[in-house]
DNA sequence: GATGAATGAGGTTTCATTCAT
DNA sequence: AATGAATGAAACCTCATTCAT
C-alpha cells in the first residue's frame, strides 16, 4: 500500500518516459519524423538531450515508443472490447469506432497517421512496424467484426475483406483532415457529425435483408442532414 | 522543316529543364520536399549536380517548377476550358473533374498533394506559393463552377463557399489514396469506379427542386453499386 | 579557494570561446576572411568542425565575435580611460595611442585593419558591423580628446573632424605594415621609433601659439633622427 | 599605311585581349582576386566565358597578365625614362614620381597594390611573380634614382637602400588610400596636394649640405600648407 | 575563333549519437 | 540518473575549368 508513495524526483523519474513521449508525439505530429530535432524534444520535455538516449535507444526507438503509447495501446484495449463484446454487432461496431475516436482520434496521436503515409518511403524499419502494430491489427479489428456480424446473421453477408478498407478509410481520412493545417483544405468538417453519418450510412447498408430497419442499425431519424 | 535540326547537345539542352523536372517530380513525390537530395534528382536525370544549379537557381525553385510544370499548369487549362463552356453546369463539372484526374490525379504529380499535406509546415515559402498558385485557384475554380450553375438555375441554390470543399475532399482524397504505398490503407480502391460514383452522387444532390432527374445529374442507373 | 576548481572538461569548456577566437583570429587575419576554413579554424583550436558551431552560429558571428574580443575591447577601455582622464590633453593623446598599440596594434589584431579594407566589399553586413563598431567609435574617440584639448586650450584651434584622419591614418599604416608579409614593401619600420616621431611632430603641430614649447608636446630632443 | 584597315569583326578579335583584361582589372580591385569571377569578367567584357579561356589559360594567368598591362607596362616605360635621363637628379625623381601616380597611381591599377597585399599569402605563385616584375623591379629603380642622385653630388650621401621604402611607402599608401572606399577611413585626402608636399619634403631632404636652397629641391615656398 | 553546357571538388551548416564527468 | 560538449557524416550550393559543337 506504501507502494506509490516515493520521495518526489524518484516520482519525476518515473514520469520522464511519459513526459519525453508526450513531447516526441507533439513534435513529430507536428514537424514530421525526420524534421523533428531529437534536442528539441528533449528540450520540451525539460531534460537535456542526454537524457533521452537514457529512456529511448536512438530517435526511431522513441518513434516506435510513440506509435505504441499512443496507437497501438488502444488498439490493443479495443481489441480486448472485442473480445468481451456480447451484444448486437452493429453496437459493437459503433462501440469500438466511437471509443477509437475519442482515444485516439480526437488526440494529436491522428497526427502520427498522416506522418507515416508521407515519410514511410524513407523509413523502412518504422514502415515495418506500424504495418504489423497497427495497420495489420487494425484491420484485422475491423474485419473481425464483421465476420462476427456475419456469422450471428447481423451483418448481410459481406466479404469481410472487401467491406474492410471502405469502413476504416473514413476514419483515416477524418484524422488527417482534422491534423491537417493549411494546404489540405479550409474544409473544416465536424468530426462528431461526420463520425454519426458515416456509422448510421454504413451500418443500414450491413442491415441483412428482412431484418428490421431502425436501430440498432439506423440511429438517425429520416433523411440524413446534408453535410 | 530544317528549323528543329540542331546540334545533338542543343537538342539536349532544350531537354534538359523537363528531364530534370521529371526526375524531380518522381524523387519528391516519392521522398518527399527535404528527404530528397538534389544530387539524386541530378543523377536520375542522368547529369551532374552542377548541371541543376544551371537550370533552377535552388532546390525550392526546383520544387516551384515542379509544381507549375506538373499542377498549375492543368489548372490553367481548366480555368480556359472553364471560361469557355457554354453547356449544362452539371456536364461542366463532370468534365473538369475528369480531366483534371486525368492530367494530375492519375499522374504522379498528385504525390505533390500528399508531401504538401505532411511538409507544408516546415517550409512557409513553399506554402504561401502552393496556397496562392494551386489551393486558392483551385477552389476558385470549383466555386464558380458552382456559382455558374446556381445563377443558371441548373444547381439548387447553395452557397458556393460551404459546398466546394464538399466537392474538393474526395478528388483530394482519392488523390493521396492513389499515391500512397504502404501504410495509408492496402485499401486500393478503383479510381474511375470512385469518381464516377462519387461526381453520380454529388450531382443528384445538386439538381434543383422540380428539375427532371437522370441526365445530366444521373448518370449512372438504378441503386449505386456497393463501393 | 575551492571556487574554480571544476571537472576538467568544464574548465576545458569554459575556455574554448578563447581557444577558437585565438585560432580563427590567426586564421582571418593570415588568410582572410573569405579564403579562412571554418574546419581549419577548429582544428587550429584542436576541436571538431561542429563544436565551433556550438559557440558560434556560423562564419559572421564567428568574426564578429573576433573584432569584439581584440578591437572593440580595447577601444572600450580607450573610451573609459579618455573618461577619466584629468591630465594635459598632449600627454593624454599620447597614452591612448601608445596604449592601443600595445593592446592592439602590436598583436594580430592589427591584422583586422588590412583584412576589412581588402574584402569589406564583399561583406556588407560586416562592413557595417565594423564601421558602427570599430570605424565611428574610434573616429569619435581621436575627435573627443582634441575637442577636449582645444577646449582646454592645450591644443591651438583646429576642427577636430579635418585633423582626426591626420591623427589616424598613420596609425593605420603602421597596422598594416606590421602585418603586411610580402609584397607591402620590406620596408621594416621600427614602430616604435615610428610612434615616437608621428607623435612627436603631430604634437608640436597641435601647440597653441604662445605655449611653451618642449614637454608636453615635443618629447624627443633635437633635431629628429633620421629615419 | 593599310596595316590596320581591316574589317571591323577582325578589329574586334585584336581588341578582344584589352577588353578582357580592362573587365578583369575592374573586377578584381572591385571583389579581390579570389572573390572574382571568371563568368563575370566575361560577361562584362561581352564575351562568353569560354573565350576567356581562348586567350587566357587561367585564372592566374589572367591576373598576370592584368598587372603586366596596367602595373608593369609602366614600370618599364619608367626605366626607360631613367635611362634617358640627363638632368638634375631632383627633376629626375618628381618627374617619375609625377608620372607613375598618372600612369598607375591615379587608375583603378591602384587598387592591384591593396589586392596583393590582402590576398598574396593565399596565392604563393602571385606574390612570387608581383615581387619579381613589381616590388624589386620598383624597388631597383627608386634606389637607381638614388643612387645616381648621390653619385652626381645632386643628393646628400644616402644609403640608397634605407631611404628607398622612405620614399615607396607613402605612395603606396596613397594608392590604397584613393582605392579604398569604407572602412579604411573617410580620410580624403587630395592626392595632388598629398603628392606635392610629400615630394617638396622629401627632396629638401636630399639637397646635399651647402647646395642652394629652391629649386630643383624645393618647390612650394614659404611655409608648407598644413595638410 | 567562339560558345555555353557540363563537371565535381570544396565550402558552410545541421543534427543524431556518444561519452566523460 | 543526468548532463551537455564533442563528433563527423551528409546536405546544399559555388565556380574554375573543360570540351563538343
Amino acid at each position: 500500500m506504501q507502494a506509490d508513495i516515493k520521495p518526489r524526483w524518484e516520482r519525476r523519474k518515473d514520469a520522464r518516459p511519459q513526459e519525453l513521449l508526450a513531447a516526441a508525439l507533439d513534435l513529430f505530429v507536428e514537424r514530421g519524423y525526420a524534421a523533428t530535432r531529437l534536442e528539441d524534444v528533449a528540450r520540451r520535455a525539460g531534460v537535456s538531450k542526454g537524457t533521452l538516449y537514457l529512456y529511448f535507444e536512438n530517435k526511431e526507438d522513441l518513434f516506435k515508443a510513440v506509435v505504441r503509447d499512443s496507437i497501438v495501446q488502444p488498439l490493443g484495449q479495443a481489441e480486448l472490447d472485442f473480445a468481451d463484446a456480447d451484444g448486437h454487432s452493429a453496437d459493437l461496431l459503433r462501440t469500438l469506432l466511437m471509443r477509437w475516436w475519442d482515444k485516439v482520434g480526437a488526440t494529436r496521436a491522428a497526427g502520427i497517421v498522416k506522418l507515416m503515409m508521407a515519410e514511410s518511403g524513407n523509413f523502412p524499419e518504422l514502415t515495418q512496424f506500424y504495418n504489423e502494430e497497427v495497420i495489420e491489427r487494425g484491420n484485422a479489428l475491423i474485419a473481425g467484426v464483421l465476420t462476427r456480424g456475419v456469422a450471428r446473421g447481423e451483418f448481410r453477408p459481406v466479404d469481410p475483406a472487401v467491406m474492410m478498407p471502405v469502413l476504416s478509410a473514413p476514419i483515416l481520412m477524418l484524422m488527417i483532415w482534422c491534423h491537417s493545417s493549411s494546404p489540405c483544405l479550409g474544409a473544416r468538417v465536424d468530426p462528431r457529425l461526420f463520425l454519426a453519418t458515416f456509422l448510421d450510412n454504413a451500418l443500414r447498408g450491413l442491415r441483412p435483408d428482412g431484418a428490421p430497419e431502425g436501430a440498432p442499425y439506423a440511429a438517425l431519424p429520416g433523411p440524413l442532414p446534408e453535410k
